[in-house]
DNA sequence: GTGGTCTAGACCACG
DNA sequence: GTGGTCTAGACCACC
């Protein structure tokens, strides 16, 4: 549970857990039904408010990803089903084109560009089927 | 200059300004040495607040796309030569992986990511030779 | 006695054994004199902490449902008075309000709220003609 | 935009005002398009942290009901869109339920309880069609 | 021990 | 002016 977390980002530190604690999940260094750290834990451990991580922890919630038993702790749901939102869907592609327009600017080649979008898909979505190819980041 | 903005979007109005400019110029819509429509008449045109069409404007000569001569006006700079900091050009590696993570949730499969990588690359980078003359800064 | 605990839910245990002990009683699944499980069989029984079931016994025993005689155990009293606490009346009556609004942004139905509003009453009072009983405490 | 919030109750502040807010929206005392409050004369208003008032909004906003314009306020929203989660549903059954089990023990009548809950439907549903018979409560 | 709520007060970005 | 975020510290209910 080791977080990088940069508080000069404009994305909000609640948030950079939020996406962080999904990464590690997808990655399976997280795993169904295993536990997070208490809130406690994880605030003293991030050196941040614990209701910084809270709030982190009750998105993740509203989000259908983890759960929490009250008194026992926080833990990863067992089946994470992904849902179809089509409006979060278009809202993904605006910032992907958004994306590509940042990177022509930056003088960034489309191939680069289409690699790291592959290297990153294939190093999460290898979790799904193939364990193995996980780690050939 | 016939610009989409939507208020109740999260991503900042000036910023929205900022974006569709980016993307006019890439789309040869705005040519360089072409004046902008000035402060009054943009912030007339697009309903909003003068300050935001200005600090839109500042935001773009910032990034070396615009330039403002006084009392001539704003124009598309002649030469927008990509910049390649290695910084922003990180942060954007950041984005596109969060983007990814993101599309996993949202159970989109990596073939349709591609896809539409690909075509956004093209729709922009079709239209001018960016990615060859980005060397000749 | 086979109670359905849900730990997800934001109902506390506790209070899930309540009501759900109330409802069997009302349903005449327990009946009065009936001997309940000692706090260790019901806590073993229900996988739940032994202090859960202790609380949730001292409320019943609080709202004058139960009765427990020392060494011989917890029993369902014999005639159990519907007291009629206007504060709690008017409580129910703000919750059941609630529960309209809820079910109007839910786009539920005015005769299907009434519909399953009569089913329960059916369902229970059927079963015993508590209402009629009622005034004779 | 007159609150009742009751300190002592176990319903958190931020919740109450959640659910006098969708009152007041479907008793047509708040219109849609209207603007709320600020979070700072909200909190001055009923006395009671700033943040809390924010907690609500934003819970408010999370269900579709009302709308914030960065730098505008907060508003109701056009259209208040009914969505039949079916989960929230059965929870509502659910909830019913155990109301009319309390109602039991409370020694109310079935008519009763049939006649409030009329009551409520028709005090606010009457709202959606006819706003004369939203007064005869 | 666990998470949830509330307060007070500060700082920031947006328009 | 608006709302959003973060911190610090307190209190509470649950298990």
């Amino acid at each position: 549970m080791l977080l990088n977390l940069d508080p000069r980002s404009h994305i909000p530190i609640w948030e950079q857990v939020v996406n962080q604690v999904k990464e590690l999940i997808l990655k399976e260094l997280l795993l169904p039904g295993e536990k997070l750290p208490s809130v406690r834990e994880m605030s003293s451990m991030l050196l941040i408010n614990p209701n910084t991580v809270s709030k982190a922890y009750q998105e993740l919630e509203r989000q259908g990803i983890i759960e929490t038993l009250r008194g026992k702790g926080t833990f990863v749901l067992q089946s994470i089903v992904p849902k179809a939102d089509e409006q979060k869907i278009e809202a993904l592609r605006q910032a992907l084109k958004q994306l590509v327009i940042e990177s022509s600017y930056l003088g960034i080649e489309k191939e680069s560009f289409l690699k790291w979008a592959e290297s990153y898909l294939k190093e999460l979505g290898g979790g799904t089927d193939c364990a193995e190819s996980s780690s050939d980041s």
